[in-house]
DNA sequence: AGTTATTATCGTAATATTGCAATATATAAA
DNA sequence: TTTATATATTGCAATATTACGATAATAACT
């Protein structure tokens, strides 16, 4: 039914999944990527940079903060994003500790 | 139009995109956190174990199967689905570099 | 106020994903 | 060989995602 059934599944699973559904886009890897290059602050350089329109670009934008992974300041027309380095590391943890705690110890 | 334009990203963006969408779905995350709490191989006791239908699982295990993360052996009418500790390690090493070598330096 | 530049939002088309019933396949047991 | 059990595949309905044109909103400059 392209809906996925959250309730059966505990808060840990549930959290996990939202946060790599939104890694899980070269697009939104590329911006993270791009943005981490730059030396200062740079906004929609980005809409140049990678080949999307201006409109799926902010989408994209949007989705990454939505999670809190980046956040957006207003400098004039512009707006500079940058990643948010609490939650950055925050999730890094999170997906650490995941790949740790989970091992094969069978076959 | 629900299709990602794959060609205007790179070779690792797109690869870590494909493998984070797999791992973007929280009855996959619980089937790779069950299979590695088993102490013997264990097979579709996953039905049971989840919530989810036998072809739903079915389905989640095949896409888990395709980018080589777990692997399933016959054993007489079951089969037994192990983690792929190599592609395991594989990945993790994949994501920590990914989140080592981007980090904000702006704002 | 009018113009221009930058970013966000809306609406929509195309495609992907999720989930399951029905069915097929395979193996073991009777 | 029939029956039961375990798993895979098919087909389909419901929903989600991706992408973009059109348009709105905001801000600087004239």
């Amino acid at each position: 039914m392209g809906i996925t059934k959250t309730q059966i599944f505990n808060e840990k699973q549930n959290k996990l999944a939202t946060i790599l559904k939104v890694l899980a886009h070269p697009a939104r890897i590329a911006i993270l990527e791009y943005i981490s290059k730059q030396k200062a602050c740079i906004c929609n350089d980005i809409v140049a940079e990678i080949g999307l329109a201006q409109p799926t670009i902010s989408q994209h934008l949007k989705e990454l903060k939505n999670i809190d992974l980046i956040s957006g300041e207003i400098e004039g027309k512009k707006v500079c994003y940058c990643i948010n380095l609490k939650k950055w590391k925050e999730i890094q943890q999170l997906l650490n500790s995941f790949f740790v705690s989970t091992h094969s110890n069978c076959c």
